[in-house]
DNA sequence: TAGATTGTTAATCGATTAACAATC
DNA sequence: TAGATTGTTAATCGATTAACAATC
């Protein structure tokens, strides 16, 4: 699916869409973009306004057929089809998100990343497992990546070498990846990271512990 | 400190300008807006008019003293003194985030959030440590907060429960929350979340997989 | 002094909201 | 039909950028 020049502001409430979606189903046909954005936390007018960027999903008077907008919404993200993915840092972090997102993928049929592949430098850790997933050298990202069509990975090493591990999984086809590790990574323009920096978020936290900030 | 109505734009951005303020001690005793934007990913106009929502700290010609400057950003985002912080679930990502905090409390003088208390319901758990941090039972909440003067706190539970677990927080009186379950908190207004949702991350992610989306 | 860089104002850009005709 | 709700346009709001006088 390829859509032109949407912000990523949108992009971002999609997801959010999707889980309402997912409550609600079973219980109600339709919902209105009403019902829709209350439990979404947006307004109403924003949700028709998102939706309509990539098509007519509802009906005047009725609203979305829940089921419908769901799988819409799942193909413009590339959720309709199993995507696979990496993680690159196997330590107690890398750990723990390894097995989170393995439970995740077990347990929810919709939820469709599968983490196929973990990557680390110690030797002993080379050749284990965790829940199933091997653990390969780093030293093969640019065999493992391409073999498993990985697309999306998670970067878990120490900062100082975080620059060094993304641009193996770029080299190596990955297009998108989530970043846990304290530095800005360079990437292509057609690569995409989000950040997902524990001690910038508790530092901003800290700013909001002061006087009263309604 | 206190400032009225200063937007969460300004505030996510000051952490960054922290950091990089960080790597210059030591080389430089000056920035210039130019520098420190670039460093940091932001256009120098905007590095001014952030700085100077909170006072005038540059002088015309040179630069930002690092020193001062850095001071100053600490003591606005209250990192001027130490703040303390509980973890409420202590599951296989909860243990390693702890122990993530840790570690770099231990090693960076400058990062001054110090997580002193866990919580878990699990019994065999009550009574052990992480890194020499207690873990307490979830009933202790109400006791062991205050007791602490805990003002900021990690959540880790399962979605079920991370309502009753951010309740429990709040009536003690912890000011900011760090969530990592996937649900929307309900907090009062004086009360800050960020959300670290994992899956929606990810979810978001996908879309980016697609075709080429410069 | 001359060059550089600040703090601030006005202009621009983009995102959200309100309003409403179309229509189920 | 009458009531409800969409998709879309125009208005508003807020954040970023450009420009520049002040001044180190």
């Amino acid at each position: 699916m390829a859509w032109k020049g949407i912000s990523d502001a949108v992009i971002r409430r999609l997801p959010i869409y999707l889980r309402v979606l997912e409550e609600v189903k079973g219980k109600e046909a339709c919902i209105s973009s009403h019902e829709l954005g209350k439990r979404a936390g947006v307004r109403p007018a924003l949700v028709r306004k998102d939706l309509a960027w990539f098509g007519e999903f509802g009906k005047q008077g009725v609203g979305y057929d829940v089921e419908f907008l769901q799988d819409e919404l799942r193909k413009i993200l590339n959720l309709d089809e199993p995507l696979h993915m990496a993680l690159v840092g196997v330590g107690s972090l890398g750990h723990a998100l390894a097995r989170y997102n393995r439970r995740r993928f077990e347990k929810d049929p919709l939820f469709t990343i599968k983490l196929v592949a973990l990557f680390d430098v110690k030797p002993e850790l080379v050749g284990t497992y965790v829940d199933d997933v091997p653990i390969y050298s780093v030293e093969e990202i640019p065999r493992v990546v391409p073999e498993n069509d990985i697309r999306l990975a998670i970067v878990t090493v120490p900062a100082d070498v975080a620059q060094e591990a993304t641009d193996a999984l770029v080299a190596a086809g990955v297009k998108a990846i989530l970043n846990f590790a304290p530095v800005k990574l360079d990437v292509p323009k057609d690569v995409h990271v989000a950040n997902a920096d524990l001690s910038l978020e508790l530092q901003r936290l800290a700013y909001y512990i002061g006087a009263q900030h309604s």
